[in-house]
DNA sequence: GACGGTATTTTACAAATGATAAATAATGAG
DNA sequence: CTCATTATTTATCATTTGTAAAATACCGTC
């Protein structure tokens, strides 16, 4: 297999965001990555989009260039919410992904977003056909289950307080760009709670 | 690549648990399969011991072929269940496993166990190796993945009472295996309201 | 800079959960 | 079978968290 000398069309325009966050999951060789790139394309929606639906099997996945998200479940009473996802992020149904089912959440653009989209369907392809690839997408299920993993340790582990806390050390941003309510929903406390919480502090 | 004629050492001997264990992950072709279970050999450890523990990084994993193990972590002033495993599971330290660090978690042996024991760096090896492997990694992890992302849902979005009556119905015959102490700090609550709980359900 | 709508905080009260200790039940060793 | 040990349930009270509603702060638009 020979490298090309001409570079790809995505990556000809503009300082490229996506190999970076490629290259962050698994360091893959130009071919592979270059097969890979030839999948993916850009695309934007503005606030308030729904990028990815419960009641649907999604047969896409994205990784966010530019903006911010929330996903929700809708319970009987009210709606929960479980994650945001930021720049180098990715923005995917599991259930869909590994078992081609509807999953559990709604995905909300809180922002503006540019991201990078990448069928379910292609990506399985390349799985089958190239060894780097398949283990690409091994260490991304491997390291979206450490993060998984440790968002449930910490919700098991520790109070909301130290939670809260926990966030506002590391990922202060969050707090600034997303509204409290959606934060007090993700810590699995009321607004009010929260509130408290916040007083506690000054 | 050509498929020995003979069967390997570990399959002569009594009906074989393993080769469904290896199948339920990923089908994989004949002589990827017999050049993973060169690497799986059988142990046994009594009721009592601890098979993974939380300060050092583990260099093995662990598919349960009889018996029921509880992870748990241990917190400043109490210890935290937060896993049971049982025949067919996978005991892992995901830390040690992904990011060669140490994880969170003790795991103790509630019963007598018979184990499949696999070294982490051999199955490394493979996975550079042989595509099928590789591919049956990614599912591994994937199928982890969503185990450990209904787990936090079922946290995040359930209260104590409803995830107790989940695991019930899900999963009885853990209740009657494992005492109700665990069975509370695995849920999040202590034994007291547990009891609470069940003793509304009469 | 005043207005209306939205987000956040505060208050008061109700409900749920935790801590502690005591009572009962189950289990296992001799 | 009996005793000792451990597991589970019950009771009481203190603390935390939730609900509902009102008060305040914030933000964008005109």
């Amino acid at each position: 297999m020979t490298i090309q000398g001409k570079m790809d069309d995505a990556s000809a325009s503009q300082p490229d965001l996506l190999d970076p966050l490629l290259d962050k999951i698994y360091l893959l060789p130009a071919p592979s990555r270059l097969s890979l790139k030839r999948y993916i394309r850009e695309v934007s929606y503005p606030k308030g989009h729904i990028l990815l639906r419960a009641d649907k099997i999604e047969t896409d996945i994205y990784f966010i260039k530019k903006g911010i998200v929330r996903a929700y479940a809708q319970t009987p009473d009210n709606e929960i919410t479980f994650w945001f996802g930021q720049e180098g992020d990715t923005v995917i149904s599991m259930k869909s992904y590994v078992e081609n089912q509807k999953g559990y959440e709604d995905v909300e653009l809180l922002d503006n977003c540019d991201l990078y989209q990448l069928k379910i369907h292609d990506l399985q392809q390349l799985f089958g056909q190239d060894i780097h690839l398949a283990n690409w997408g091994r260490k991304f299920a491997e390291q979206e289950l450490i993060k998984t993993e440790e968002r449930l340790i910490s919700r098991q582990f520790r109070t909301a307080s130290q939670r809260y806390n926990e966030l506002l050390q590391k990922n202060p941003a969050l707090i600034q760009r997303v509204q409290l309510g959606y934060i007090a929903s993700y810590l699995g406390i009321t607004q009010v709670s929260l509130s408290r919480i916040r007083a506690e502090l000054k």
